[in-house]
DNA sequence: CTGTGTCGGTTCATATATTGAACCGATGGT
DNA sequence: ACCATCGGTTCAATATATGAACCGACACAG
């Protein structure tokens, strides 16, 4: 491992939960060298990128990199961060895929990915999602803020026979979605579309967006249930990282669950031999 | 040059202007080999400190930057950014000096330092400073957002007989702060005290709060007010720095201006043999 | 007030990782 | 068909990183 690779290395042990770390302890930590690790410090000081408690002697995040995060928020869009988990996610399932994320209390498209596996597949030519109606929405008042659900409230339209239109239907499906980590929706905003949705954060740590299989309703089996959870599962965590985020514990608690009991049904679906 | 701060150099070129930058063109702004610059991409890019433009091959800064500054953001106090450059505002001044933080419409007192030079200096009692009545306050209405000028002119308080208590001669005084880059205060609030301050801006690039040299009146010479200039100058780029943002262009202009003007006051005063 | 542990920081011989000129294939303009 | 430039790679030369041992300061304990 080079020197520079080392000395990046020490930026990533400070956290919230240590966010002054003095040399021993993170060489500890680093499990390297004393002077070794006191010399990178020196380095990333020097360069702003930590600073040192003038009382405690203790190191520190330094103010450079409120900058470059600055740089890179201005200058790198969200929809760059989602184009290669997208293809992944499409390659996996072979299925339509897409992201969308919350700007106030609605789901606008980002982008898309549609797998050229089938010759039928879903075509997404919405702009904004309805939070009471689609994959996509119900994630949003799952793991979002609670003004999105009296927002959604509001407004419950019809688009097939199996919209939900009560506010109480749809909140049995928002506490199903935040106990799977996952969202479906059976053709509630078009018949023959069975979606997953899988929520994304941010650098705030809430909920940003979600990120979609849109299958054809005929081929979405337990299989590709339990594909598409896991593929899902995988493209959250690379969306939420490139937007600065992780996936919160407990979302990840869910996940594992959820993913355990599909394969469950899968198996039973398909033993092997 | 440690490979360790090499690596650290490159990232400090990307910005506003040049957010993705090719190989080449980095080696070229970094002035440095295109092997080494090439392996130091690489060391940044495994810790996601930058990326690959997939479609162009050129690199920008990665999500690792926006995790960084959360941590930072999240655990390091204001208030540990402004102490250095307190103590070294008071060591030049000999006077007692402060700053103040902008939250909403109300500047809020962060931090103080009184210099021990004198026996009689200022003493500062107040939490929060009137926007139309000190220094502290002029800054902020002369930089901050445009809100705060209503909410100054709803409350014209009289504190001394030299507050300013109409709307016109604030805006005057408003329109001088802004030329000049610092703003003053002839005994506004406390009669016996003359102060003058800099803004102070974060890394939003807005502006965040102030720094202010807040002397006895008697003492407040033209030598005295040349060398607190020089010195708030220096205070609002450490501050600012430490705080992820950066002092404006045309408020450095600014200062500039103001700095040779109070020179040549001084000289004329004071003239060297 | 003396031993003991740990702290941040420093030294220097050792050896390992960094360096850059030259090279490669790909791409694009003329 | 040519030339320039791109991102990326190679390898001998060597500049650079390394870590055991050491230092003074500090805090705690007997």
């Amino acid at each position: 491992m080079s020197a520079a690779a080392k000395t990046l290395d020490l930026l990533s042990h400070f956290s919230d939960l240590h966010p002054e770390i003095g040399l021993s302890q993170l060489c500890r930590m680093a499990g390297r060298d004393k002077a070794t690790t006191y010399r990178h410090l020196q380095d990333l000081e020097a360069k702003g990128f930590v600073e040192q408690n003038p009382e405690t002697k203790a190191y520190r995040l330094g103010p450079a990199v409120l900058q470059l995060a600055q740089v890179r928020e201005r200058t790198v869009p969200r929809s760059a961060g989602v184009e290669q988990p997208l293809k992944a996610l499409a390659e996996a399932t072979g299925e339509t895929v897409h992201v969308a994320v919350l700007s106030g209390t609605t789901l606008y498209a980002l982008a898309q990915v549609e797998s050229i596996r089938h010759s039928t597949r879903v075509l997404i030519d919405v702009q904004r999602f309805p939070l009471h109606a689609t994959a996509s929405g119900l994630c949003a008042l799952a793991f979002g803020a609670s003004d999105l659900m009296t927002e959604a409230q509001g407004n419950l339209t019809r688009f097939t026979q199996a919209t939900v239109t009560d506010a109480d239907t749809l909140a049995a499906q928002v506490e199903a979605t935040r106990k799977r980590g996952f969202s479906a929706s059976l053709g509630s905003y078009e018949s023959d579309v069975h979606s997953i949705s899988a929520p994304v954060f941010d650098q705030t740590g809430h909920f940003a967006g979600s990120v979609t299989v849109a299958g054809v309703a005929t081929r979405m089996t337990a299989t590709l249930t339990a594909t598409a959870h896991a593929a899902l599962a995988q493209a959250s965590r690379a969306i939420s990282h490139n937007w600065g985020g992780t996936v919160p514990a407990n979302i990840e608690a869910a996940w594992d669950e959820t993913l355990a009991m599909t394969r469950a049904d899968t198996q039973a679906l398909e033993p092997t031999p």
